[in-house]
DNA sequence: TATGAATGAGCTTTCATTCAT
DNA sequence: GATGAATGAAAGCTCATTCAT
């Protein structure tokens, strides 16, 4: 079961995604994804074990071309301060394009219970990873301070990141994402203290 | 209904915040919560409207006792600096000290609908003041840049000292949580980049 | 227990009424009967077996006078003519001096299960009793055929004016109940047939 | 929803019926309903809304029938004599005939709400329309005086019949209903008055 | 007498999943 | 593969009644 990847697969996945933004995660009931999709109700169970199995793949498939990008983008020959404004400018971006996946990332996602969260964490090492080896980079080339302690930063970086996402779909998507990404990657450099010798 | 401040609201309270942390949020029935408590089921309906508000006032009775031990350590003679470390530490020390209040604010809660959200928040609303309250006079005695935008940096800090909560929770309370304060604390007000005028 | 004529026995008996005539009998909680009442939920069980004592005693007060006003007004010297006539209109002037009764005999009270509708029939008997006296009266006198199948004719009598009563309260006592009664008493003394011999 | 006329919505409809009669409409519990019709309880609410709708449906279904049956009795070269004997001996042989419907109609289904009894009249009307349509001809034919109240003449014939099928019902059915078609009718007709013209 | 906090049994309805066609 | 009718477990909430004060 689970043979993935038939045309119904992507339309279930696109009509899971909109419902659930829509209805919300606890109101998006098999049989309402299925309409939208325009399938059986049991055909759904054809392409995934199970409700949950949605989700994961939902956010597997979506984060996985997320990864991707944002890896495209980021040229080797870039500085680490160049690098990092690309990762969260890709990540605001992503999400302002998608307002119904940004939804489901930000809010619906995490209503699901700590088994369903373990695995979205385990999809989510990837764009994690991404975090550590720019900043492993920022390290080695004393653009950082040698001493920096990675797993700390990168939890910094992305909850500051997520956070301002958040805050963006709770308000309605009312202001304009991307440009946050500027001062978001000033502070995350240089912190939130006026520096001596100025920037 | 829902008259308040009663022994047994206490104690419903209370089961309410383990048996949450223990079984997970939409395993947590009331009948559950209510042996836990010794109560009949009934009896919580005396005390609370719903099982949603037990969760609303459960977060209200916590999170009131927690953003006014804040504002308590917070003495008017400190500098920003301290202030916002001490924030940062009793933060993390809060929930370090209640693993399963913990679970439930970084995991359980947020497993609620858009409408119970939005009354979580503006229970947050008084901890975020709190915050902004110190970036303004941050920004005021120019020990921040005067044109730093409160509202992102607010997000910011909330966001990384939340990312890392939720990290220590999902690896199981692991590590120590407050020893954490110091590095977050510098992070934030330094940014990430190695300053020329070392620090 | 049900220690009856207490000064509170009334209030509780006039709140039933009240109160099962604005919310139908389904949605009169005792608790609610009581608040009317101005009295305790537990005072109710010091003057009541349970709640269907309540409607059960209610019915028996009220069905009582009603009776006891139709006898009154039932005077020996009468015309069995005149004598069915006067209980057609007393049965209606009561009901429809108080609607709140009229409510809650047409329709709420026979909202009950079969042991307290046996119960209310108990208390009816003394009504039907009367009628069929005066029925008796009239095949005794030759006013009636002597043949007259008494339980039948009673049956119809009441049935036909329970019926209007019931389509005027479902109306919502929109029309002149009392100035039905000589018309129904016409038809039913007289028939529906147009009668050679012209009345 | 309410996917009517299935195979299986008349085996709920007519276990609806069983279960009513011989519980009670308050001790019917949708799964007793269920498992009479040897369904599952989640497939009652595939051909019903809820718990009302069955019995909506089930006066629905066999009202229907009722009226259909007894508008086809009703030959139009019948006199109006004939034609409201016909009603009242078929309205009585109809329910003479089926014990559990009986029940149903005449004790449980007005144990119903206002909201379910004005639904049920609506199904009535019908039936009384019929009714009517008979003493419009007799006023017409000058069979009934001219100036007839209608609507009180169809009261008092409905309320008769009805009260005669109740008082059968609550005595267990020990009489033989149909036999009282014929007094029935001629008092309807000729009044309890013994006419000087005898008939 | 009177109170009213506490009890806990009881029931409708939803919805993820199955499986015969 | 695709369907969708059928399943049946599961749980939040109400309210008549009790009883310690």
């Amino acid at each position: 079961m689970a043979k993935k990847r038939g045309k119904k697969f992507e339309l279930i996945i696109d009509a899971a995604v909109k419902v659930i933004a829509e209805n919300g995660y606890h109101n998006s009931q098999v049989s309402k994804i299925a309409k939208e999709a325009g399938v059986a109700d049991g055909t759904i169970y054809l392409y995934f074990k199970n409700k949950e199995d949605i989700l994961i793949s939902l956010f597997e498939e979506k984060m996985g071309s997320f990864v991707q990008k944002i890896s495209e983008q980021i040229n080797g020959s870039m500085s680490v301060e160049e690098k990092l404004f690309v990762l969260i400018e890709m990540h605001l971006k992503n999400l302002a394009d998608d307002h119904y996946m940004a939804i489901v990332t930000q809010l619906e996602l995490r209503q699901s219970n700590l088994a369903l969260r373990t695995r979205i964490n385990e999809v989510l090492k990837g764009y994690l990873r991404l975090i550590d080896s720019i900043l492993a980079e920022g390290a080695e080339t004393s653009y950082f301070s040698e001493d920096i302690d990675i797993r700390l930063a990168r939890q910094i970086i992305f909850g500051a990141i997520d956070e301002v996402v958040t805050n963006w779909v709770m308000k309605d998507h009312k202001f304009d994402l991307v440009s946050s990404a500027a001062p978001l990657h000033r502070m995350l450099l240089n912190g939130l203290k006026k520096t001596s010798a100025a920037e």
